[in-house]
DNA sequence: TAGATTGTTAATCGATTAACAATC
DNA sequence: TAGATTGTTAATCGATTAACAATC
């Protein structure tokens, strides 16, 4: 049984893990060996009892009076999230923002790797990226099923997006980060989180001017 | 008195903002001139009571019966937002990222504008960008604070990201967009939102494979 | 008027925090 | 052992939802 039905553990203690993995990586990687949730909670900015309950949904990770193994809390963590292993991703749009994604460093040293690239118009978008051919957005659904692809990228302009995630979806896409403005309509298996810029802007202004 | 401190509208609650202007936007664009919460609802894809409720921090909007003026509610939260004007925007960081960011081509038709750019190594990153000189980080603090910019954005290395933050704020940012992963300390009357594409994936792994 | 839909209150739900016994 | 810190429970806090009187 998928997961996604996994009743008892909230979303958003899934959305901290990946903070607690990058913090406590940064830590062992300084030769810090243990941490008390209360260190942890100062680095990150959150509270120790918030990190403890978070934990206690996946297990006992600590020593009491030690506190936790950097090293092996950040390992276990990165388990859990299924992030010891490498994703293929699909990338939907080639434009500047799908050119900018594809080079996006931060991929690299991450668990994941862009493994097709799609475009409406794949002749227009001139060089392939390194090993990976632009294919038509009409090859999408059958090449991400062939791929084995559970992870899609989409850049497209807003007014394709929700098609483009149809057809991602069709192909066995069950994450999607969305770069375009717009809200998807998706089944309820299907997780989406948004990239905007702009949106992110727009609900600090505010708290901006007047006084100071 | 700023509105940092205005206790009773819940953070949560501006975030949601930006996107009832976009789908308001969009509908009153469609010349559907009226929208009930139901109908408004529908298209976010969040509960009719909670718009109205949202809604209720800041006014009556709608009619009973009929709903609300798409045109009108729009401008009415662009204005709480204070999105009907523009905002000068600071860049730091003229790497690939910062590169993808300055032409970035949402911030045309938005409400932001960016005004100032910087670079550790002004000289080494080729051309400015249109009117746009790329000066030194030693400028940062002083030339922020020359424009009366309040909005900045970090898009340099995680080891540097916190001095540039640092000098922002002294320079009077309010509001950061922050592309580094890593979590920046600040003083409470500033906010931050991040945008980090692979902490975003890494919060979507958890619940792919397994069944489906 | 009759029907529809708002604005608002109270009830529910869920997440965070505080506290502390267990124990390293 | 004494001190520190976990894991967990119960209390608190805050956000969402349901319901409905008001009214267009």
């Amino acid at each position: 049984m998928a997961r996604e039905f996994e009743p008892d553990i909230p979303d958003i203690v899934i959305r901290r893990l990946p903070l607690y993995v990058r913090t406590l990586r940064a830590l062992a990687d300084s030769d810090v060996a243990n941490v008390s949730s209360d260190d942890l909670a100062d680095e990150i900015g959150v509270t120790a009892a918030q990190i403890r309950r978070d934990l206690s949904y996946f297990g006992k990770f600590g020593k009491q009076g030690k506190g936790y193994d950097t090293r092996s809390l950040e390992q276990a963590i990165t388990q859990i999230l299924q992030l010891d292993r490498e994703w293929p991703v699909a990338l939907a749009g080639f434009g500047s923002l799908g050119h900018a994604i594809a080079h996006y460093r931060g991929f690299g040293p991450s668990s994941f790797r862009i493994a097709a690239i799609f475009d409406r118009n794949p002749d227009k978008v001139g060089e392939p990226l390194g090993e990976i051919a632009i294919l038509s957005d009409q090859c999408m659904t059958s090449e991400i099923r062939r791929l084995g692809i559970e992870i899609g990228i989409i850049a497209v302009p807003a007014a394709e997006a929700q098609e483009v995630a149809n057809a991602m979806i069709d192909g066995g896409v069950q994450s999607i980060l969305n770069y375009a403005p717009i809200v998807l309509k998706t089944p309820p298996n299907v997780r989406v989180r948004e990239i905007d810029p702009i949106w992110a802007l727009q609900t600090m202004t505010y708290y901006l001017g007047v006084g100071s």
